[in-house]
DNA sequence: ACAAGTTCACGAACAAAATTCATTATATTT
DNA sequence: AAATATAATGAATTTTGTTCGTGAACTTGT
């Protein structure tokens, strides 16, 4: 399946705002609307979306505390892994998820109101897992989602 | 201002789909349409949202390796960390950029089409900022945005 | 180079959703 | 309880989404 360069501009566009009209995609990129939305369904047909997010402005909803969490295990077959994987994704204040390879095997973005909530988060949902061997936990001063994709202009992908 | 649970359910839904329609919302909070829009609305207005970003297909668009570089900088002055930032930031392949506090600086998610690329973002883009101290980079499996908001059901903010 | 076929973009027509707003209902305050 | 403020509703209007027939542009095979 081949993109070119409409295609990838309407990645781009929807990439950093997501909620934009097929109308403004159109205009922006000169194409009549119905082109557009031609091109839309296709790209959503053909899976070039994971999701759409909203980015919530965390502090307004009195999530002070953001950090990075990484975990290590002490046994690594699939089945510990998956069960790790499975019962920590779903743990309230988990934002983003990571499973890494090497030193460290998760990174996990959280977010919670204060100091006494990420301890309680760590002791009592993370730590008590089995196959722990070791936590870190660095704070997040701020992050951002910057979405820069690594896509020449003149490229063109098949 | 105050947040009742008609509105952290909205937040919460368009966390996780960040296209449905004012109209999808609003059947799913069992509220009119007109009434599901003026929540969203002002919601918007009072900055809850912070973006709106299209999760992509990255397999599908060439970009086979995804690592989280961890930076440590020699300086931490505030011209020498944002010009960091300032530069760093727009680089081709960022997805993600996190300003930590502790022993790394910034871990910055990148993805690119494959090792010879990564080669180059670090050696070519990265290390050449003057106050590099020690890069580290990792890569990652798998990825996954999760974004369980840790607020409880029955809170409600003010 | 040319004909046949394919792909793509377009605009008009229709359907659906967004948006506004006057009205009614529900809370809050005094 | 009356008065006031706040929120929800449905109907009317505007805007957008969606489909599809038509024609332009581009490919392919000869």
């Amino acid at each position: 399946m081949k993109l070119d360069q409409k295609d990838i501009q309407i990645l781009k566009l929807l990439q950093n705002n997501a909620r934009l009209s097929n109308k403004e995609v159109a205009a922006e990129l000169d194409i009549a609307p119905s082109t557009c939305h031609e091109r839309l369904k296709r790209l959503t047909r053909e899976g070039f979306f994971r999701a759409f997010n909203a980015n919530l402005n965390l502090k307004k909803l009195d999530i002070n505390v953001q950090v990075m969490v990484s975990v290590r295990l002490n046994k690594h077959e699939r089945e510990v892994v998956n069960s790790f994987i499975k019962r920590t994704r779903t743990l309230k204040g988990v934002i983003k998820f990571y499973h890494m390879a090497g030193d460290t095997d998760f990174m996990i973005h959280i977010g919670v109101k204060d100091s006494e909530d990420l301890r309680s988060f760590i002791l009592d949902k993370l730590a008590n897992f089995s196959y722990i061997d070791h936590i870190e936990t660095a704070m997040i001063f701020y992050d951002e989602c910057v979405c820069n994709l690594s896509i020449f202009e003149s490229e063109v992908l098949e």
